[in-house]
DNA sequence: AAACGAAACTAACAATTGTTAGTTTGTTGT
DNA sequence: ACAACAAACTAACAATTGTTAGTTTCGTTT
């Protein structure tokens, strides 16, 4: 663990705050108070309150995007590569629950890393979908519509982070393994 | 259909553009632009901008309550309940997208409905649990964490408001059918 | 023609916004 | 004791915010 400097607690504070009432209805001054500085001692570590979302959200939309490299690269089967992806989704949500919120809810509101961003989830979006792709044609998976299994499953690792903080109690390799079950084999007995 | 008044070509203005920014950063004059005015004129139709919202966010959400009343006192087999709540949830988005995107993401921004709005949704949880819940007692459905079968399927229901525009060509019944199978039935071949 | 009402307008307001400039405080290493 | 530096402060700014007051426009009804 790096030592924690004052400008990523302020990142944090920052994406705690953004997780409750987003990224425009947060006020610099909401920051300082949260802080319990005033709102001017902000620009002594941040240059911007557009800096701080795009230090949220692009960190995380790199990890990813290097996770999901990972995984299509492995030899593994279609299901196992989905049950990657699962636990990739669950790992990063259960590391940066607040940031998790801003990617999901705020990404509109970057500027100049916007087309990056979108870049970024695009890419994935595609990788996603090819190994469902890949599965059907390898009849590992049923043949419905691709892009409604991944929408379906999608959403829901994109609402983790909704959900995690509620289950403290629940391991992360089980909320995973819990999910992948949930999501792969369906409900129906 | 009834006619639309002002008022409700103002609100669904609005509804679009809280869709695409949410519903702090548009600002009135934004509204009042799109609609081809000034902002000063709005007011001659709607008391405030929080009354937007809220106009938008309650109706919707007691189209859910009203339609879940009508599920849960039905006779039907959990499973069947389960996919009624499907069809309610495509019906609802597609009739009212923009309207769902508010109500995802701006019900924080509601001042005196908030507790409302809570108790609805709350209340709505708790059946969507039962039926799952009653659904494992009769052997219908997996004996999996309940929870996270209501988490899985909410969250992709919640999220159908992004993707049904995408997909116009797609029937309500087509797209609500595939989505009780792939929920339901799950991928795995 | 007169009166009415709906719906637009101009002009302004008080409050809040992100941000900057310049200054003070307190700690740390020499 | 002193210099250096990080990190706080006060005070202010220009722009933007939601909203109000009062007025004008114009088609419909009397």
């Amino acid at each position: 663990m790096k030592q924690e400097t004052r400008k990523d607690e302020i990142i944090n504070t920052a994406a705690k705050l953004f997780k409750e009432k987003g990224y425009s209805a947060v006020t610099m001054r909401d920051l300082a108070t949260a802080m319990g500085i005033k709102a001017a001692s902000l620009y002594n570590h941040i240059n911007s309150k557009q800096d701080i979302l795009k230090a949220i959200i692009i960190s995380i939309a790199e990890e990813f995007t290097n996770g999901m490299e990972t995984i299509i690269q492995s030899q593994d089967s279609s299901i196992s590569k989905l049950k990657s992806v699962v636990t990739l989704h669950v790992n990063i949500t259960a590391n940066n629950t607040n940031g998790m919120a801003s990617l999901n809810n705020d990404w509109m509101h970057l500027e100049d890393q916007l087309n990056y961003y979108l870049q970024l989830r695009n890419d994935y979006e595609a990788n996603f979908l090819n190994i469902i792709k890949e599965g059907v044609s390898s009849l590992e998976i049923k043949d419905s519509n691709p892009e409604i299994i991944m929408f379906s499953m999608l959403t829901t690792l994109r609402s983790l982070y909704l959900w995690i903080p509620k289950k403290e109690d629940l391991k992360s390799n089980d909320l995973a393994d819990n999910l992948s079950e949930v999501l792969i084999e369906g409900i129906n007995k």
